[in-house]
DNA sequence: CTGAAAGCGCTTACAG
DNA sequence: CTGAAAGCGCTTACAG
């Protein structure tokens, strides 16, 4: 049917062996030799089998890339296609591909990961969420498969990626305070996030630091991750009066909340959140700071440690704790 | 190393072939003996390598993904997500596995469809996106590849499935109309996008149809898909003095229009846009309307149609296009 | 209903 | 620097 590496070998004058050496680019093969065969792969239009190269190889050349559940809000944030191309950006280096792992719910998504895995589909997973006991993880180390948490898990035997949420939490709020605020609201969402509680965490040592009272009513969660509720939650909920300053940890709540701010004209609030990619086009506003979390680098450096981890001659087992560096930038 | 069928052979002592056979539910096998099988397989842990079996069988069961450009505005739009569950929930059926293809510029995603179709890694690819003139399209048309394409490319010898834009547009102009708008803006976007340009085809007949004229003046596009534009358009750019309706074709912008309304307080101007997905939690306000694009049922539409392709016992070759019903909700 | 055998298209020691 | 041979772990006619 199709063809394959017997008739480049055939066209070619050389043995299988000595095409497929070629195709791996094999340093002992010479370079004339090299030079025939490709012109000859060209010319019959060649390519290899991945399917066979993996089974021979025992190397699948790919990567599952486990998703949250399709209904999760964090397919709305900028953060997902800005770490989606940092990873492909790296996978493309090494050639190698990413086979999705999504799933209705988590026992769909446990069996589709357990066959891939099992079945050699496979060679490492990277995790594009950390969750609180997370199964799917738990099934990963279970296996012993190569796997990378992008983010902070509740879980320190796995390698993971991640911004140094505490820190970037204490940078922002010190931002505010030396701007000059003095009572300075945490807008979080969810504190079962990992990376929203430890931005708290930040937060409220960055005030304690200072010599600022930490104030409860100041910290504002339980809402969704979405520009419209970042509008409503300034227009109803934040009691603007008493609030100077604004430590925002999604960056869709905080364009609702300054489009609100905007609105009703209120300049005298700074606000400061972490963005995933920063637009060039956002034109940079008053009392606007942001900390860019570079969620590009994030992505390359996980694939970078799945390939550490995937290294044969790693004699004891270790685990990388990784934080990508985020830089601040205030008005 | 690992287990392998062989292993498996023996410990329930039959032979090689059988194992196969029960692996893939052959009905010519004996309950009895798939039941020992079965049970032996459980036991020793054991799962096919699925690069084994598509090399044998000449089946990867995988499909490629096509996801536009990284740095699309698409990644933030309900519309992915939702249409990703659809094709996972009709994936998962199937026992198939999806295969993302990313890359940063055309160039390298071409390369790697290139790589992933001859290589028979995949045996369809599924286009997340409809664009002019599409270079990977064409790929996949050359080498014959079956492909399927969400949204309605220019290009009529592919399979596609998507919402009729067209009357879609059509119906939505004209339940403001019926609703007694007269003066109805249609917000648009990107006109080179395919669906913002049919919808503004439906809009205008239906204004048409209703005796009513059309005015380019109310006619915007040419900003990007997020609320924070649609937030600005209104603020900035809209006439809303000599508005009464609006037909938003991007739900993102059509939330931060009404953000601003509501901020206005100008409560005689009603919208109408379309939804990938609706979420319960919106109240339903007044006069604003919604079509229900029913974007999952396209995302598994989308796969079924890739399995009817890929049927060896089509005589012809002929082309799907399918459009998926969108419900009309009015207040 | 089941088995023995050939083959899918590669890679990789081994030998020279 | 190159080749012959064995093997990766399955599937699938073919035969019975």
């Amino acid at each position: 049917m199709a063809i394959t590496i017997r008739d480049v070998a055939k066209r070619a004058g050389v043995a299988p062996s000595t095409v497929s050496r070629v195709i791996a680019d094999n340093p002992s093969i010479s370079e004339k030799t090299k030079n025939k065969v490709r012109t000859v792969m060209k010319e019959m239009n060649y390519f290899p089998n991945i399917y066979a190269q993996g089974l021979a190889s025992a190397h699948s050349k790919t990567f599952g890339l486990v998703l949250p559940l399709a209904t999760d809000a964090f397919y709305q944030n900028p953060f997902f296609p800005t770490v989606l191309r940092g990873i492909n950006f790296e996978m493309a280096k090494h050639d190698y591909s990413i086979l999705l792992s999504v799933g209705l719910d988590d026992d769909q998504r446990r069996k589709h990961i357990e066959k891939i895995v099992n079945g050699k589909q496979v060679e490492g997973l990277i995790f594009l969420y950390a969750s609180k006991n997370d199964p799917l993880l738990r099934f990963a180390q279970e296996v012993n498969c190569p796997a990378v948490v992008i983010g902070s898990p509740d879980n320190t035997k796995v390698h993971y990626v991640d911004n140094d949420n505490d820190l970037i939490g204490y940078q922002a709020t010190t931002a505010l305070i030396q701007q000059g605020c003095q009572r300075i609201a945490y807008i979080g969402g969810d504190m079962d996030q990992f990376f929203i509680a430890d931005r708290h965490k930040g937060y409220e040592r960055a005030l304690k630091d200072h010599s600022l009272a930490y104030d409860p009513k100041h910290i504002y969660n339980d809402f969704a991750f979405l520009p419209s509720d970042g509008y409503n939650l300034a227009k109803d909920t934040l009691d603007l009066e008493n609030i100077d300053g604004m430590v925002i940890s999604d960056e869709l709540v905080a364009e609702g909340v300054r489009n609100y701010l905007d609105t009703q004209d209120i300049q005298d609030v700074h606000t400061i959140t972490f963005s995933a990619y920063h637009q060039g086009n956002t034109q940079s506003m008053n009392k606007t700071s942001y900390v860019n979390l570079n969620s590009q680098i994030i992505g390359s450096r996980a694939v970078d440690i799945l390939f550490e981890a995937l290294e044969p001659d790693q004699a004891s087992t270790r685990f990388i704790h990784e934080y990508v560096d985020a830089d601040l930038h205030t008005t």
